[in-house]
RNA sequence: UGGGCGAUCGUUCAAUGGUAGGACAGUGCCCUUUGGAGGCACUUAUCCAGGUUCGAAUCCUGGUCGCCCAGCCA
């Protein structure tokens, strides 16, 4: 295994030829923005949005949806966006997620104007609560948490005001001046805006602006020990980075009063929040929080586990960004709430992939085939083409000879109906190499298939006959001798059910987990080319499906992670048929 | 059942008062040195009921159905 680094053929182009032709439909975000910008709502300044993961885990493909749009669609008018870590909650973030997140972003193919921090905001976010409260607009509340929900009301009911909601202003200074130096323990005050608690929107009901945690923060340490909530932080961050088109996702559609009812009565940059809806995916878990269940109940190896919908877990799986760019153009944003089937998803990649991965030859469940004619100490090399759907990828020599291995799957003693491949008799051409043809079979003791016996038409070099005689399949093989061995591992969907949360009563969603979504192959046969693959290397292994090299490779031991199949035809036709009982 | 949001092929996204169209999936055919890729064709949709209009997926009214909200999470 080499470092990934260095340029080698095998490199996929960086080819934006997808990305870039990117066909964008109209969609609702868009015309938005272009309306503020032909009626200059925000003056002459220019767009700016923002991305604003909270660091309490690793993005997902749901977040790069969002990401698609917040840089998308900033740069498509010209404007800027700032990756910002909602850093308000201590006891869930961590610095190894700001970490992973800004790798995912930079991954993904976009590179913020500035790396922001609610954090960074915190002495900002805490003079203006004190405005709130001098101007009469904020309390410090003494109820416990129960009470406050108690006292909030429910969906029809409405919520009654606070024991504590008329408290001086002067008391109410300088209580919050002692939960800020730390006077009191956690939870025993918070501090409220007064806005409504009779309010139909629940947002509304005296939202809690600041809570007390003792606890220390990935950046700001111990220095603070009261900190405020999403929603006293959120649209501030926005404002102070004047970010004109707050895009976020359909459930903070109600907090959209209370965003705009913080910047009101601060008198800040007039941010406007827009909410579209979030990705679903069949078949995928699109939950940061149960995903870290996956990771921290062992379930999954890690967060970059190939079967993860991770954007380091379908990067390690050989997913590209462009794939994953093209797939959000495709998605689109609306305000509807659905469910998009991954095969859309595995689409956009197989194309990506069709167009730049190289090919190569790989026998994944090998079957020993002996060509009888050809001289058993004769290698001849052939020119195989590295990528038939792009000449300029040129070609590359194989070493072919008596023994080879072709796939399991490639030989029937008894073929099935339209089944074109290799049986007793049949002709069928070795790809780039010979034609040939089965005499016969031989077999173990307990009657299971050891080799099989062919004759080759030495006249059909590199694949045709002068005759111009035709035969049904084109199969790839490897020769023996040179063949390198590898592990390979197939992954299958993660989950079994098209909606994970399809469980029974008192089941979960874990019941649900695919048990095959692994299947490890140690006995693999690959073209002796393969043994220079790149980390960054993508290749399609004819006939079988797109595959990259796992990073737990050893220049020993080489690991390849299979990112999708192939469409197959003859498994449809043979599902469609009744499975039949094999050689 | 208080409030908010939404409803177009199986799925997803368009059509911005004027011929309901694309992509994915499916089916069939053609082509093929990958049963891959590609090409062609086919099937299928405006939630319901009224109204406005020369004309409605689009506007209005009333239903129906779905999603979200009662964290000191984001």
């Amino acid at each position: 295994m080499n470092d990934s680094n260095a340029a080698t053929p095998a490199a996929i182009p960086s080819a934006e030829s997808g990305g870039e032709g990117l066909r964008h439909t109209s969609n609702f975000l868009r015309d938005i923005i272009a309306e503020d910008v032909r009626n200059k709502t925000f003056g002459d300044a220019a767009i700016q949005t923002r991305f604003p993961p909270e660091p309490n885990g690793y993005l997902h493909i749901g977040h790069a949806k969002a990401i698609c749009i917040d840089f998308g669609l900033a740069d498509e008018f010209g404007g800027k966006t700032n990756l910002r870590f909602d850093d308000t909650n201590p006891e869930k973030e961590e610095q190894e997620y700001v970490d992973s997140i800004q790798k995912d972003v930079r991954w993904l193919g976009f590179e913020w104007e500035r790396l922001c921090y609610a954090s960074d905001y915190f002495p900002q976010l805490f003079e203006w609560a004190l405005q709130l409260i001098r101007s009469g607009y904020a309390y410090v509340d003494d109820l416990t948490a129960e009470e406050i929900r108690q006292y909030r009301g429910t969906l029809t009911e409405p919520g009654r005001d606070s024991p504590y909601r008329n408290r001086a202003i002067h008391e109410n200074l300088d209580l919050f001046v002692r939960m800020k130096a730390g006077e009191f323990p956690d939870g025993s005050r918070v501090l409220r805006a007064k806005i409504d608690m009779a309010s139909p929107n629940m947002n509304m009901r005296d939202p809690v602006m600041y809570r007390i945690l003792h606890a220390t923060h990935h950046r700001t340490g111990d220095e603070w020990c009261i900190y405020p909530m999403y929603d006293f932080a959120h649209g501030q961050s926005d404002s102070i980075e004047h970010v004109t088109h707050s895009m976020c996702t359909l459930e903070f559609a109600d907090h959209q009063p209370l965003y705009r009812w913080y910047i009101e009565q601060l008198g800040i940059f007039p941010s406007q929040q827009i909410e579209f809806d979030r990705l679903n995916l069949t078949y995928t878990l699109l939950s940061k929080r149960k995903l870290l269940q996956l990771v921290e109940e062992k379930r999954v190896n890690a967060w970059d586990d190939p079967r993860m919908p991770t954007l380091s877990g379908i990067r390690r799986r050989g997913f590209t960004p462009e794939a994953i760019r093209a797939f959000c153009a495709a998605i689109g944003a609306t305000r509807t709430n659905g469910i998009t089937d991954l095969e859309m998803l595995e689409h956009f990649q197989r194309d990506d992939l069709n167009r730049r991965a190289r090919r190569a030859m790989a026998v994944l469940h090998p079957l020993k085939l002996v060509i009888d004619n050809y001289p058993a100490d004769k290698v001849e090399f052939v020119d195989v083409a590295n990528n038939p759907e792009d000449p300029a990828a040129g070609t590359r020599q194989a070493p072919f000879s008596r023994e080879l291995y072709i796939e399991q799957d490639d030989f029937r003693e008894v073929p099935p109906p339209k089944y074109y491949r290799l049986s007793p008799g049949k002709e069928v051409r070795l790809r780039s190499a010979y034609f040939v043809t089965a005499q016969s079979v031989v077999k173990a003791a307990d009657g299971s298939l050891v080799e099989v016996h062919c004759t080759y038409d030495p006249l059909s070099r590199g694949g045709n006959s002068p005759d111009g005689r035709k035969v049904k399949s084109t199969m790839h093989w490897v020769s023996a001798a040179h063949a390198i061995s590898a592990e390979i591992r197939l992954y299958d969907k993660l989950f079994s059910k098209p909606d994970p949360y399809d469980f029974a009563e008192g089941g979960d969603i874990f019941d649900n987990l695919n048990p095959h979504s692994l299947e490890v192959l140690t006995g693999a046969k690959l073209e002796p080319s393969l043994a220079a693959a790149n980390l960054d290397d993508r290749y399609q292994f004819e006939r079988v499906g797109y595959f990259c090299l796992d990073p737990d490779s050893t220049p020993g031991h080489l690991v390849f992670n299979r990112t999708l199949a192939l469409k197959d035809t003859w498994a449809k036709i043979e599902k469609k048929t009744g499975k039949e009982p094999g050689t």
